[in-house]
RNA sequence: GGGGGGUUAGCUCAGUUGGUCAGAGCGUCUGCCUUACAAGCAGAAGGCCAUCCGUUCGAGCCGGAUACCCCCCACCA
């Protein structure tokens, strides 16, 4: 039987076929055992604006690898894919559209996204709320599937059949009824408060959607005159034009300069109102003046020390971010034009006194940059504190739990500070806010259903509200909503509270403090278990990646040029938790190797394995069939089963624990590793090796020998632990070993290890005085070659125990150390040797007594001055690490406190360092 | 202003409760096309674990301070 496998892994002939294959089976549903317990997941949404970037490539790398090991370790798994409609995201993104439409011509102009933008705004608000809607679903039609398609080639696991979008009847509806209850409740209002206006999108935003960034400005210092002409007071500022809408002035009232002047009023410059100085504490007397201009239309701190004072408030600046006609003579000018009005005023009729530099931060808006104007504004709001407080207590009290512990700090931190939230929009994309008006007696409904008539007169007909909610109202009713509530669904029941939660940091106000904050309002329960907070993927240099610089990598481009194992291993490798990832071709360069080797390894055993006579064949498929219920149990077979066996063995039954252990505490990084190095470096260059003679040889016999056993369930057993981190390369190497049955998937296949069964830490320690012994006949080897010189070694071993091993298994020792002969002498270094032969190609070995046994001086003395001064150094060491020991076991606490083997270990050590130091000497004064 | 972190090999980073861990990958150097793999094999060099104090018999690891660096939040005009 002829096998024909490429040398060289092409990840892009095979992953296409699995990732098709996984979702044309519907492969991850989860099961319904009812003795298995359930693990359910929901996915982040990612916005349909979106495409896939490397972080969700992590994001969801993470995830599946975690959602594997637990479908392999058998549990009914749900991972719940969505998306999210992304109300301002999606809104622009259409009306940019639409701009582009109309303005084609300036496309690759540098200025064509803004006026684009501008041109689709005024092209939606000509077609109006419907016809811009169906737009908004057309495009969602078109554009929305890009993330979902990217998912399924990158393989993620999820339950196709179970895809939810948070515009989706079912979930609307949970949107209205959360609305509606919280509203009875009282816990959602509406009222005219300051908010962050965007002018340019034309909305509110909450704060967490606004931005501040520093940047240069002024600090201007305007004289504000008494009302009876008796001197004047001089205010600071960094927004004169806001001046227009000063109704007061207000000072510390501890601040002495100033306290004559509490109650005396003073005229507005230009406008000439009269205006109040008050007292209040908020002002700051070291800042600027210490006397502050008191603008409650236009400033949030304004706001509240005009609602301590009864100060009205005059709006000077409209929604469009232009001045309105309180602005008397400057009306109608943009807010910065009429800041160089004002000043240019100011200063003509003498009451700019001075000018200084001064670095504000300006708030802008996360979507479009443009600088959010804080004006007063009708808007809904969710009261906060009385939600906040379980939040707070659930993870408090470790119900939930945060992960890394510092995220838990944050959260706390974050959580006991918060202000109201202003949930409504004034967009057209979204879930429209559930509240009518009645035009004849203004009572507000707020019903589920569209009322006929006012409860309230009778009369006078409704006016539905305009607004819609922010993206994230919606998205806090995820791990629940998803799964069907408000019904009591089956899905709620099994998979409520999720299991786990996972996401980036940048989210964890915007998302999961108010997850948690409605699950336990609405639901009553923690809407998870867990929450992980992933890292953030950075460049090679540590930089943020963002379009502006150009350092994004395409998940899908680095993917074909690396293949999605070899990424996903590398995001998985990098991923320690609580740090950033720099993240370079470097790395995915390095396990595009190992899925390579992965490969080879399975090449060269599968190509041997055709060699096997059928019914050999057969018999392995045989014993590599899982058992039903107990899983595939990767125990040797009994009989002849070798040293290298019961070493991989309990290697593998170790490697197993580790990957758990290190899965179940979220160290990617960790469990990458320990099978990373299990497989190429244990079980390739010394299993592997080790068995080649056995499995190439040509086979006859009808019955399959011991090591092919071994092998293949070794393999097979290295190829589950990888799985969840290399899905494709293991799912096509598993499916082509022979099976007495024609398995599914690898990924539905429990693994269970009984480590301690196969576990032989007796095995261990023999097959590692092996490999020692061999490694040292390689360095001398090495050495030997180089020097061209009689070569030497030592071997370390606790008893001659290594020369018993050495005749057992001489054969494959000396094959792996690459040595026709090997001659043991007995003796201490330096001292006389017995029977050495120089052979050609042959290496003396001398075995040491434990107490002679260190690593370091060596005889063979090249270059004499360099070996001299390289003596030296190590004397230097060796004197610095015996003064060290001495003075620790000469101190007091040590033979009286430390555990007994720390003393032992100590006191050899001593004893060591201090052989080999002597030694030193001897060589330094040889000569 | 408040909060959270970082500083370990040339580079990117691991190092879980203090004691055989000073480590990995990449890079560099030396030998090898050994019939699975040159995307490979066998070796080697390279670190005062930022600095200073402290706790301890013992400190990359715990405590404090200093110096740089990073991130997040914030209503000082």
């Amino acid at each position: 039987m002829e096998v024909e496998i490429p040398k060289v892994y092409s990840p892009e002939t095979i992953e296409p076929r699995w990732a098709q294959a996984w979702v044309e089976q519907k492969l991850y549903r989860p099961g319904d055992d009812p003795r298995r317990s359930d693990f359910c997941l929901t996915i982040p949404p990612p916005n349909i604006t979106g495409s896939l970037h490397m972080g969700h490539m992590l994001e969801h790398t993470e995830i599946d690898i975690l959602i594997r090991w637990h479908r392999m370790r058998g549990e009914n798994v749900l991972w719940l894919p969505g998306t999210d409609h992304a109300s301002i995201a999606t809104q622009l993104m259409v009306e940019r559209e639409l701009g582009r439409e109309a303005l084609p011509q300036l496309e690759g102009r540098a200025e064509a996204k803004s006026a684009w933008q501008r041109e689709g705004q005024r092209r939606r608000l000509e077609m109006g709320r419907e016809k811009f809607l169906e737009r908004c679903w057309q495009w969602k039609e078109e554009n929305g599937g890009t993330i979902r398609r990217q998912m399924q080639r990158l393989g993620a696991s999820v339950d196709w059949t179970r895809d939810r979008f948070t515009m989706d009847p079912g979930y609307s509806r949970a949107v209205v009824e959360t609305f509606v209850r919280l509203y009875e409740d009282g816990l959602i209002y509406r009222g005219k408060y300051i908010v962050n206006w965007c002018p340019r999108c034309g909305t509110a935003v909450s704060d967490l959607e606004v931005l501040h960034e520093e940047r240069p400005g002024h600090l201007w210092f305007l004289r504000y005159p008494f009302e009876d002409g008796s001197g004047s007071i001089t205010v600071a500022t960094t927004r004169p034009e806001t001046m227009l809408g000063d109704t007061a002035v207000a000072v510390n009232p501890a601040d002495l300069r100033y306290q004559a002047f509490i109650g005396r009023n003073v005229r507005l410059p230009l406008l000439g109102r009269v205006i109040p100085i008050v007292a209040d504490e908020f002002v700051d007397p070291t800042f600027g003046s210490g006397a502050v201009k008191v603008t409650p239309a236009h400033d949030p701190n304004d706001y509240e020390i005009g609602l301590r004072h009864g100060l009205p408030g005059i709006a000077v600046i409209d929604l469009e971010a232009r001045m309105t006609e309180a602005a008397g003579p400057y009306r109608g000018l943009d807010r910065y034009k009429a800041r160089e009005a004002v000043l240019r005023d100011l200063t003509a009729q003498g009451w700019l006194e001075r000018t200084q530099g001064h670095a504000l931060s300006v708030g802008v808006c996360q979507r479009c940059h443009s600088v959010v104007e804080p004006l007063l504004s009708t808007q809904w709001f969710m009261k906060i504190q009385p939600l906040a407080q379980p939040a707070i207590e659930v993870v408090e009290e470790e119900r939930i739990q945060i992960l890394p512990e510092n995220y838990r700090k944050i959260y706390l931190d974050w959580m006991n500070r918060l202000h109201d939230w202003c949930i409504s929009r004034q967009l057209w994309w979204g879930h429209r806010i559930p509240a009518w008006y009645c035009d004849a007696c203004n009572e507000v409904i707020v019903a589920q259903e569209t009322p006929s008539t006012c409860p309230k007169c009778q009369g006078g007909s409704l006016q539905p509200e305009t607004d819609v909610l922010d993206t994230w109202f919606s998205s806090a009713l995820w791990p629940f909503a998803t799964l069907g509530w408000p019904e009591e669904t089956p899905d709620l029941r099994r998979f409520y509270p999720n299991s786990l939660m996972i996401m980036g940091f940048d989210i964890l106000f915007f998302w999961a403090a108010r997850m948690i904050m409605m699950g336990m309002k609405l639901t009553k329960d923690v809407p998870f278990c867990r929450l992980y907070i992933h890292a953030l993927v950075r460049d090679a240099e540590r930089q943020k990646m963002s379009k502006t610089k150009g350092n994004v990598l395409d998940p899908l481009l680095v993917t074909e040029q690396y293949g999605t194992d070899a990424v996903r291993f590398a995001l998985a490798a990098s991923a320690a938790p609580g740090t950033d990832i720099a993240f370079s071709k470097d790395k995915m360069e390095s396990y595009r190797a190992f899925a390579n080797k992965i490969w080879n390894a399975g090449r060269f055993i599968l190509m041997n394995l055709a060699n096997l006579p059928e019914i050999a064949r057969e018999q392995l498929g045989v014993a590599l069939q899982p058992v039903p219920e107990l899983g595939f149990d990767a125990m040797p077979v009994a009989g002849d089963i070798g040293l290298p066996d019961r070493w991989v063995f309990s290697r593998l039954a170790a490697v197993t624990q580790q990957l758990n252990q290190a899965l179940a505490e979220f160290r990617f990084h960790e469990a990458a590793y320990t099978i990373y190095h299990f497989f190429w470096h244990e079980f390739c260059d010394w299993y592997l090796e080790w068995v080649k003679p056995e499995i190439t040889r040509a086979h006859s016999e009808d019955k399959i020998s011991p090591a092919w056993i071994n092998l293949a369930r070794v393999f097979e057993s290295a190829l589950h632990l990888l799985h969840p981190f290399m899905p494709f390369i293991t799912e096509e190497l598993w499916y082509q070993l022979p099976r007495a049955s024609r398995p599914i998937s690898i990924s539905l296949t429990a693994f269970h290890l009984v480590s301690e069964r196969v576990a032989d830490p007796v095995s261990e320690k023999h097959f590692e005085t092996i490999q020692e012994l061999i490694v040292a006949a390689r360095n001398a080897k090495a050495e030997a070659s180089l020097q061209k010189q009689k070569p030497s070694a030592q071997v370390a071993s606790d008893d001659l125990r290594v020369l018993e091993l050495y005749r057992e298994h001489q054969e494959s020792i000396l094959r792996l150390a690459g040595l026709q002969a090997l001659n043991f002498t007995r003796g201490r270094l330096g001292g006389e040797s017995g029977s050495v032969r120089p052979v050609n190609s042959s290496v003396e070995l001398r075995l040491l007594s434990p107490e002679a046994r260190v690593g370091g001086a060596r005889e063979s003395a090249g270059d004499a001055a360099a070996e001299g001064s390289r003596l030296a150094r190590d004397k230097g060491k060796l004197e610095q690490q015996i003064t060290n020991l001495k003075k620790q076991l000469e101190s007091d606490g040590f033979r009286s406190r430390a555990p007994e083997n720390v003393v032992r270990a100590a006191e050899q050590r001593y004893a060591e360092l201090s052989e080999q130091y002597r030694k030193l000497v001897e060589a330094t004064l040889g000569p």
